[in-house]
DNA sequence: TTCATAAATGCAATTTAGTTGCATTTATGA
DNA sequence: TCATAAATGCAACTAAATTGCATTTATGAA
């Protein structure tokens, strides 16, 4: 019994994109992973597979048509993590070692209050919220 | 009627941090803004009067003692605002036109259910929060 | 007020992150 | 099968941020 895997081709090709062996790769390589990873991570997952621009421009646009999300983790660079399969989340992230951890938490409504208030929009499209703490490992020490 | 500046002298000093000239320019350049600003728009304001480094690392600094807060706002390189005088809040920004209109919203209650729920930690103690839509300027065209 | 000291600064060099231009290749739908 | 727009890879480049180190300075104790 295995779990399917996403038909990564449709996906891409429904968000007008065409389903590249390189882009499909990312996806794959996305797939595996449980919390957003860096660009650096990816490349050294794919051992030079995909060229660092190549990646770029991927990423770029599967963050584009949703496929994939983007995390700012206070590091210094970009994170990513699909945005398929697994529910809308935010994320804990140890200000100390950096270990990430899921959090559920519904914005939208606030997020509407917020639009509602607006002078200058109408309506929010998209937010990032991370949170920020020392993780239990990290208070101990 | 002048509106009394604040005093970042005794402020850097409570902080565990020196008073020096360098630093109390920044924190003033800091002051004649409404939103947050990039690295490279502040040594724009400043002329040279900063070098890089020290501007680098004094904001590095002041974010550490909460005297200034960092914002992404998805541009790629970091956006810094006072922490002083003006309630916690957020932002929205546009997407098209970079336009950013601050927002209230209250997440602590969330940051605290979120911070319950956690297996791996036990308080939460800072968060990002950024809304990005169209602005009305930029839906219209 | 003087002075020792840790903190802060400035400069040069370097690293890291991300982008651009362009020629070549490839997925796709007609 | 084929024309074409999209995607890719390479090289060069820009932008963002950091490091090492020698020098200067704010600060508090004497």
């Amino acid at each position: 019994m295995k779990s399917a895997q996403p038909d990564f081709r449709t996906l891409l090709q429904k968000a007008g994109h065409k389903a590249t062996p390189g882009r499909i790769l990312l996806l794959q390589t996305l797939l595996k992973e449980s919390e957003p990873v860096a660009v650096a991570y990816i490349q050294k997952k794919l051992k030079g597979a995909l060229d660092k621009v190549t990646l770029y421009r991927g990423l770029e646009s599967l963050v584009e048509s949703g496929i994939v999300r983007e995390a700012d983790f206070r590091h210094g660079h970009a994170h990513y993590e699909l945005n398929i399969l697994r529910k809308h989340h935010h994320h804990i992230v140890c200000t100390d070692c950096g270990t990430v951890e899921d959090a559920e938490c519904n914005i939208e409504p606030l997020a509407r209050k917020v639009a509602e208030k607006s002078l200058k929009f109408n309506a929010i499209t998209d937010h990032s919220t991370e949170f920020f703490g020392l993780c239990n490992s990290c208070t101990k020490v």
